[in-house]
DNA sequence: GTAGGGTTAG
């Protein structure tokens, strides 16, 4: 039978939108919306719902019934009657389920038999999963869910925008037999706009098996394979399509050129343009986009220049062209020029600025704009992430909580992802706790790359044990999962815990990448493993087939360096058919400063100078070690000479929310006396424990040795610490210690000393690694 | 019965 029954003309309209037109003809019924209205007190309406229930009109799916304020139906009439009420466009959840109530138990009533109300065709504006699923049980419970017309439509609805719910509509589809050309497209495009492209050339491979593809089918397999930038199955669809005669189909044709001006391939892309016949706006702002991504803005200008008629989309494009390829000035030109700006083009402007790291003008934007959406926002926190400057992406967040509550924007995935970065690299843990207390509140789901970068930004934060709860928690770990955790163990020195997830993770049939042997490396050279760093380098190639890359031979010779192994070590540099990085070689430097061997130092340096600044002052370290006092100031000498600045230390502490920084002998915190009077104290325990000065790394040449141990006193750390020794004194947490140069000796063995005389455990995170100092020792075994 | 291609964040 074929909609609409004749007997139906007239009262049927399709959307709420037109309800209040009282001359809707046939037509309506067959337009695009899948939702229609019955209008109520019409006459013939309830002629219209009567015949469906006794089975003379058989619509063929499960349509959904769009309630008005009133009920629809009631529940004690052997057939549905209606009961009129005023058209509006908001339904409640309770309407619905008033109605859904009132529809099981017309069933278990009996009243209609589930054979002739299965094909009652009800009409529902569905908005939430929770109706969906409503449905969805409603189907299973009187045995309707089999018949396809009914499955089909729930695979529809679950696909539909609101609800988008990828993986109840494939369970659904996947218990249909022979899925119609429509669902499989249906299927496929629900795939492509979830991300999940993989899958749904996957299921358009399927399809083959059953149907050709059509004019609906390949413009969304084609984007998914432009998401990919998956050129050849690109190519091969374009080859295909073309069999098939889809040749002058013009939504066929301008998906490829969008998609060969998506992958870079833009004399593909003008190929395909310039033999279509008919091109409208879309194409053209297609190839307009391809240039301006592949850089040339100039050939993109002149396409721009010939379009017979722009609107904003061009504009766009052109805009976005300039800024990416740096040219903000012209980025701003076109800007400034376009005659309706909208607010995709004010987000690409801005987005324009941060990136160029012009924050200026893209807060003054920012401030300007008409209005803001998600993507505005999460430009601003990325471009600060991106630039190091972790706090503002921070208070940005935070602005955003507060200024758009009401609007619902809320951050999603990407906004985290930027979030979580800025978070680990600032290494604050209570800002850590708190923006993942917030996801999970908000029904974030941990999992994937948010998964991953929460066990990173713990691990960052000091908090392994928050790290592994996150790992544990993950249901589907994937490669990126281990791989995070195993490089956050190492970074703690948890080696062995390290080499024990790498064997669970193979036990759980996931294969280790280049990544993993780079974070089970590290851990190896944070405790001294030179044994297992020998024996993994080389399994990596021989049992796994993973190629060596720099890093790799950086932790190699970073844990030879550590352990004084120097000549071995230069013969491994030597002999790596790479180029040795600045890492590699400050990793030498800094193994000949510790173990003093100013031959190899002066090797190192002599290979750094023209890397890097830095290692002038790992040198007159090592000559200050050495003794050699005469090279201490002739280094100093370079240094001034070159304008080059030891970087001044700090260390920082956090309690209830405050960061306190400390620099060497700062006398500015407020509770500086206290602080004093804490190192004098913690000076007369160390002493009466047996600690002795380590002054090798003084690096001013103070003769008295007095005046030396005066000066190590006062390392930033140690303030730090002794502010948390008297203000977090009654709890029993650990003293949390970020800073931003490497450890010295003293400081190192004096934490150790102060770990056991206090009982406190105290996490000192440092430029590369973390310590764990406990009752006297330190996770790092003291290589470091 | 689908409603198809283009611009901004990750």
């Amino acid at each position: 039978m074929r909609y609409p029954p004749k007997a139906l003309h007239g009262p049927l309209v399709k959307a709420a939108k037109y309800s209040s037109s009282p001359n809707l003809t046939m037509k309506n019924w067959r337009g695009k919306s899948t939702t229609y209205i019955v209008p109520l007190g019409f006459h013939n309406s309830r002629s219209f719902l009567v015949r469906i229930a006794i089975g003379t009109l058989l619509p063929n799916t499960f349509t959904i019934m769009q309630f008005f304020h009133s009920p629809f139906i009631a529940s004690n009439t052997s057939s549905p009657t209606i009961i009129s009420g005023s058209p509006s466009s908001s339904f409640g959840n309770s309407t619905l389920n008033l109605a859904l109530t009132n529809f099981s138990s017309i069933i278990s009533s009996g009243a209609i038999l589930p054979t002739t109300f299965i094909p009652l065709t009800i009409f529902i504006s569905s908005e939430s999963i929770k109706e969906a699923k409503q449905l969805h049980s409603l189907s299973l419970k009187t045995g309707t869910f089999n018949l396809s017309p009914v499955s089909s439509r729930l695979v529809s609805l679950y696909t539909s925008q609101p609800i988008n719910d990828l993986i109840y509509a494939r369970s659904v589809f996947d218990t249909i037999q022979s899925p119609s050309l429509p669902l499989w497209n249906m299927m496929i495009k629900c795939y492509v706009e979830n991300h999940r492209s993989h899958d749904a050339i996957r299921l358009f491979c399927d399809m083959l098996t059953e149907f050709p593809p059509d004019n609906f089918t390949l413009p969304c397999v084609v984007k998914g394979c432009s998401r990919l930038c998956a050129v050849e199955e690109g190519k091969q669809i374009h080859g295909f399509s073309t069999k098939l005669g889809f040749g002058f189909d013009k939504f066929v044709q301008s998906s490829l050129v969008s998609f060969y001006s998506k992958c870079g391939l833009l004399d593909c892309a003008r190929k395909v343009f310039d033999k279509m016949g008919e091109k409208d706006l879309v194409t053209w702002n297609s190839l307009i986009d391809g240039y301006a991504r592949s850089g040339d803005v100039e050939t993109a200008r002149k396409l721009f220049d010939e379009i017979p008629r722009r609107d904003s989309y061009s504009w766009t494009a052109l805009l976005h062209g300039f800024s990416k390829s740096g040219k903000i000035e012209a980025a701003r030109d076109v800007f400034d020029k376009m005659p309706t700006k909208n607010l995709v083009s004010w987000n690409a402007m801005i987005n324009g600025y941060m990136r160029s790291g012009d924050f200026e003008s893209a807060c003054e934007l920012f401030n300007t704009m008409p209005e803001r959406n998600l993507i505005t926002w999460n430009s601003i926190i990325a471009g600060y992430e991106v630039y190091g400057r972790f706090e503002e992406a921070l208070s940005m967040f935070l602005r955003m909580l507060q200024e758009e509550e009401d609007d619902f924007i809320k951050p999603n995935n990407a906004t985290f992802t930027s979030l979580i970065s800025a978070v680990a690299a600032s290494a604050i843990l209570s800002t850590g706790k708190w923006v993942h207390s917030y996801m999970v509140k908000n029904g974030m789901a941990i999992d994937g790359v948010i998964g991953t970068l929460l066990i990173e930004m713990y691990s960052k934060c000091g908090s392994i044990e928050s790290a592994l709860t996150v790992f544990t928690s993950i249901h589907r770990k994937k490669l990126g999962h281990w791989n995070s955790v195993i490089v956050g163990l190492g970074m703690h020195g948890m080696a062995d815990e390290a080499l024990e997830l790498f064997k669970k993770m193979q036990e759980s049939g996931i294969k280790p990448n280049t990544v993993t042997f780079v974070g089970l490396l590290n851990a190896f050279s944070h405790v001294g493993y030179v044994k297992e760093a020998h024996l993994y380098f080389d399994f990596m190639v021989k049992k796994y087939g993973i190629e060596r890359e720099i890093e790799h031979y950086g932790c190699l010779v970073d844990v030879l360096c550590r352990t004084g192994r120097l000549q071995e070590a230069k013969t491994v540099i030597e002999e790596m058919k790479i180029r040795p990085n600045k890492v590699i070689l400050m990793s030498l430097l800094r193994g000949a400063r510790m173990f003093v061997d100013t031959e190899i130092g002066e090797y190192a340096a002599h290979r750094l100078k023209e890397l890097a600044p830095e290692c002038y002052v790992a040198l007159s370290n090592m000559y200050a070690a050495a003794g050699k006092w005469e090279k201490v100031s002739e280094v100093r000498e370079t240094m001034k000479k070159k304008g080059i600045k030891k970087e001044a230390g700090w260390s920082l502490i956090e309690r209830k929310g405050v960061i306190h920084r400390f620099i060497v002998g700062d006398r500015s915190h407020p509770q500086s006396e206290e602080i004093y009077a804490k190192l004098k104290e913690m000076r007369e325990k160390l002493k009466a424990a047996g600690h002795v000065a380590d002054t090798r790394q003084v690096l001013l040449r103070i003769e008295d040795e007095k005046e030396k141990e005066a000066e190590l006193e006062l390392h930033s750390e140690r303030l730090a610490i002794a502010y948390g020794l008297i203000n977090n004194n009654n709890d029993k947490s650990p003293i949390r210690v970020v800073k931003n140069l490497t450890v010295c000796n003293d400081c190192h063995s004096v934490t150790k000393f102060l770990s056991r005389i206090y009982q406190r455990d105290i996490i000192v995170r440092d430029n590369s690694r973390f310590h764990h100092f406990r009752d006297g020792l330190c996770s790092c075994n003291d290589f470091w």
